[in-house]
DNA sequence: TTGTATGCGTTATCAG
DNA sequence: CTGATAACGCATACAA
């Protein structure tokens, strides 16, 4: 089944039938008539690998994800739905490319082979390899996150070291004079992850700015490592009275050591930080947070990214966003 | 950069190239070792959609998804991560495509235009019409869920009905009398929803067996639903002692109720069910549970489909899994 | 308003 | 062992 099909029962051209398909081109409406009926009976759709080929784009988006084995928080798979409804507004299909791991073959295969029109790069370090092979294949890229490196990329992302500033001036405003960050991984924060090296960032210079006394520890992304960091917390600096945190994976494992130590949130420790709203929400008490707008960073990906495909020369565009911090329940004055 | 690029710098023609790089036809260890230099050094990758028109295939998997907007739930997420890391195994890649609402376009898109060699569908109704679509267009597919009708497709599914038996039986042997499903919304259950019917199935028929007083009621799969759910349990059928339920979703608020209503698990209340792993382990107390074994089902769906696009002619095959219910620290003996 | 002819980059058939 | 060359299905420049 395909075009030729429909140009011989339709009695045109085969031109003719791409032409109705298309548009580019007037057709009079009785043959239009007569194609579409052909059409509808037979249920044709042009071949989407020729079309590709002729066409020299493919109408797909690529989104690169961390591999699979990690597995990904709540915020990274809020992207993944969210990019692909955006995507699928501007009929785009979206490939699901896992890397960072060892194995980027999936990576390779989709840019090398012109597999897609366009990449969304999400969880990249500050310093990332795949944006100079991007850059390298001229294939038009869009991160969520960004390179250092100003005007490298087009990029949305949030403004972890404000926001997390912001927490600290919450905090330090509550009268805690003694702080620590809850940030993500060793190996993230030594690979050069931006918000973990941002929310470092603006986590020390809010204390000092404040002349808070600053603590920062490291948690991997789960449960058991964030009971295991509040205890060694508690441990090692016992008048801490107020944590930040942007380790949304760790969050049940803190809220078990709270639940031991036989702390009252926010009576005697209050919490706060970056978090998804769905998270911030189903903890208890429920965080003030600062809640990454997963949809609306996703919608501002694809849009750039269409742009760029559309235009691949024109200057790189971004979007730092400063989400608000919304007040729930988990901070309150320091009262010890 | 393309195929006779390679070759005219090999010196050699286009079928060679083609020959050497995919080994269907001797080449002479000299001029593939030429061949091979001028790739390396051009970087050169076969164009994908190049390749798809010609060979017939597109080397691409479907992965069907619930609608973005409809909150994916663990589970869910468990399957798109493992099937994408089960399909790379294969160098197969992996499209994503939301349908189930309005707009199944995308979901067209790729059946009609054949975009994919094969079609992973999750979450499907009983009698679900995508199904009889990709028959129709003689499109692989493998669904995670099943159809009622018998040997309609391939698939993998969990075997609800039989675990939530269990789960009700093991209930009984504590002293329970009186219990109840907490189910999934009421739309997916008028909808048709497999795990939403088999599980009151195989929960009715348990409590008819042992004799116990059972209850049954939906809830949406969100947080604040299992809240609202428990407490309506609470004031229409206050004796019951112990709950089963495969709504991971509605967890986190049904955690909140039993704090609110100052009742101990297991103490004065069981809990148990089908849920994530992940989930199960995060409850607290951790819940006694069978898990849903995620990563395996996705490999056996993605091995199950590339059988099925190798050999579309074969009967179908099928796995129905039986995972064993995890002991853990929410249900234990009545004793009001 | 429509038809003809060519190209997109590979694979695979048929000759050598 | 290797080279021409015909598909694959569509889009589009060129003619009419």
């Amino acid at each position: 089944m395909n075009i030729g099909e429909i140009a011989k029962r339709a009695g045109v051209s085969r031109s003719t039938v791409s032409y109705a398909l298309s548009g580019k081109r007037p057709v009079s409406t009785a043959t239009a008539q007569r194609i579409n009926n052909v059409i509808a009976e037979l249920g044709y759709r042009p071949n989407a690998s020729a079309r590709a080929l002729a066409e020299g784009r493919t109408r797909t988006l690529s989104l690169v994800i961390p591999p699979a084995s990690r597995r990904l928080t709540d915020v990274q798979l809020g992207f993944v739905a969210s990019v692909v409804e955006a995507a699928a507004k501007h009929d785009l299909d979206v490939l699901l490319s896992p890397s960072g791991g060892d194995h980027d073959r999936s990576f390779e295969r989709v840019v090398t082979g012109r597999r897609v029109d366009g990449v969304i790069l999400m969880e990249i370090l500050v310093d990332d390899p795949r944006v100079a092979r991007l850059e390298q294949e001229a294939l038009p890229f869009v991160t969520i996150g960004h390179v250092e490196r100003p005007g490298a990329s087009s990029w949305v992302d949030v403004d972890y070291a404000e926001l997390i500033n912001r927490c600290v001036h919450h905090l330090a405003d509550l009268g805690h004079r003694n702080v620590v960050l809850i940030n993500r991984s060793d190996e993230l924060v030594a690979a050069g992850y931006g918000p973990a090296m941002r929310s470092t960032t603006g986590f020390l210079a809010a204390a000092e700015q404040r002349g808070l006394t600053a603590h920062t520890a490291c948690c991997a992304d789960e449960p058991a490592a964030g009971l295991a960091c509040f205890e060694d917390i508690r441990s090692r600096w016992p008048d801490v009275t107020a944590a930040v945190t942007i380790n949304e994976a760790a969050l049940p494992g803190l809220q078990r050591a709270l639940r031991h130590a036989g702390l009252d949130v926010p009576g005697d420790f209050s919490i706060t930080g970056v978090i998804a709203n769905r998270l911030a929400e189903d903890f208890h008490p429920p965080l003030t947070a600062a809640d990454v707008p997963a949809e609306e960073m996703a919608r501002l990906a694809v849009d750039l990214l269409v742009e760029r495909i559309a235009d691949p020369d024109a200057p790189h565009r971004n979007a730092l966003l400063q989400p608000g911090i919304t007040l729930r329940s988990s901070t309150g004055a320091r009262h010890r």
